[in-house]
DNA sequence: GGGCAATGATGCTGAGAGGGTATCGATGGA
DNA sequence: TCCATCGATACCCTCTCAGCATCATTGCCC
């Protein structure tokens, strides 16, 4: 009892004549009638009435030509959907990004890629740098867009560009109109920072800035996202280093360019040897650069 | 590539074992392998990383994994559905009857039937006479309620009860009050009658009764529903003879016995050798009279 | 009414699908 | 390094399933 005499019932049901539909069946006329039996004997269920005349259908069998017909199209539909997603047309793709890369590259990455895939369907998981890694290790993520930490071996990725920290102060902050600024400029300012388990790579960058002038931050306050910081520079609270990519977006904060900034390089990536092949595109518009051409 | 395979990726895909799911499906481990591999190949499409080690779902498996268990639950939903109908506990039960009956005698059927059959869709069609026979020989209906005419033998009859002409008049007329009426008292009357299309038995039976007694009725109008009679009748426009069984929906109209009066036998007929099984109940509660227990 | 054509059922046969046993190869842990 | 685990492979056997030939029934036509 299976999809073979499904069909083989549901070509009977449309021709009502047992050597047609084994001809569309492409086989002959008794192993087909065998076939409508057993199913019938397996059922325990009478399906069609025949005669040497005519065929017609039982109340049970046009039920179960219905239902046949349904699952069949299910059946045909698994089949073609699995191929699908193999080749990376269906599916899903479960994109992971830091906050604050959610204006500006982000968008510009999403919009290229469902003209790419469509079909595909495009989770976005706005989350911190740690759990990026962390899900994308635990298979919860396929692509994550992430400050380029140490490479681990389990993750593949992919550089998509080079960002750089930068102070930002109120506006009107004494510091507003500098040129740039070092490390002791900053001496007495209260400094706001994301904790190390958010960020271990920014609040590095930040502390190794310090450290590489001799002199220690002092951090007062530790949100985790790098827009609640910007905030709270603009309400007077203090001042922090942040990636110049999202300064911009706040118009009550100045941005001063920092003494041998640190780089902060941003990648994308996801697990080696992954199988989902929606990624690829993705991966793709990276490589080649091309991403950069939509409007921001 | 068949239902079979689909099962034997399912309990692969929860025990993410071949040996387990083997033992799942009664089966030793090389053979599962085996067919778990040709699933693969016909679909083209890898559903499962191995190592020795361990056993993961690919993308395109997950998707596989989730389609097959809607298409597995689609089958034997199917199979289930089958030996219902063959039950005669689901499907469907297309019940024609006279307009006139649903007043009376098809309430009464109805609510016993569904209180015995609760799942089979029941499909009510109000029609005339001549079309409930017309359509139960071209199989449109599995049952139907009308005047016993001429026994066929593509269909099965039961007789239900037996209806008895009488004459309806104005409130006020004449013959109100009269004990009995015989065909002559209707001399010069308009009277108003279903046409024979309509109903052959009803129409015959008017007829017969004013040959017997020599007379020929005039009729004047021809609706095709007893009931536009009765409002006919009310309104003033003539007399009718009607099955005594729907006197007494209209206050307006006065119901005055026949002499000599055509019975009317009314049965429920259906297909000679129907295989609808939902058909059952409602046959045995006419065959054994228990319809008439129900509160009208 | 008898022959005939149409149609579904049945008997027999052969190829192949599918399952069992034994074993191999890879891999990770003790 | 040895061993346990686990999936893959080789080989064999059984039984399913399709093909061929034929039968049984039934309606049709001369």
């Amino acid at each position: 009892m299976d999809t073979r005499q499904m069909r083989y019932f549901v070509a009977l049901a449309e021709t009502l004549h047992f050597g047609h539909a084994a001809a569309r069946m492409n086989m002959t006329q008794p192993p087909f009638s065998r076939q409508i039996a057993a199913l019938e004997r397996d059922l325990g269920v009478q399906l069609v009435e025949r005669s040497s005349r005519q065929v017609v259908l039982t109340p049970a069998g046009e039920r179960f030509l219905k239902d046949s017909r349904a699952v069949l199209a299910g059946f045909d539909s698994a089949c073609r959907e699995a191929r699908l997603v193999a080749e990376g047309l269906h599916g899903e793709l479960r994109f992971g990004f830091m906050m604050h890369a959610a204006h500006s590259i982000v968008p510009r990455l999403v919009s290229r890629y469902v003209a790419l895939r469509p079909e595909v369907r495009l989770t976005l998981v706005e989350t911190t740098p740690a759990e990026i890694a962390q899900r994308l290790l635990a298979g919860e993520l396929d692509a994550g867009l992430s400050f380029g930490a140490r490479a681990l071996p389990q993750l593949d990725s992919l550089p998509v560009f080079t960002d750089r920290l930068c102070l930002v102060v109120p506006k009107g902050h004494a510091l507003a109109g500098c040129r740039v600024v070092q490390a002791q400029d900053l001496t007495g300012l209260a400094v706001i920072a994301a904790p190390a388990r958010v960020s271990p790579t920014l609040r590095g960058a930040v502390e190794g800035w310090f450290a590489a002038q001799g002199l220690l931050p002092d951090i007062r306050f530790e949100p985790q996202l790098q827009t609640t910081i910007l905030r709270l520079v603009a309400a007077g609270l203090g001042v922090a280093l942040v990636p110049a990519s999202i300064v911009g977006e706040e118009a009550s904060v100045r941005a001063v360019p920092l003494e041998a900034a640190p780089e902060l390089p941003i990648v994308l990536s996801s697990p080696a040897g992954s199988h989902n092949r929606a990624l690829e595109p993705l991966r793709e518009m990276i490589r080649d650069g091309s991403w950069r051409d939509v409007p921001a």
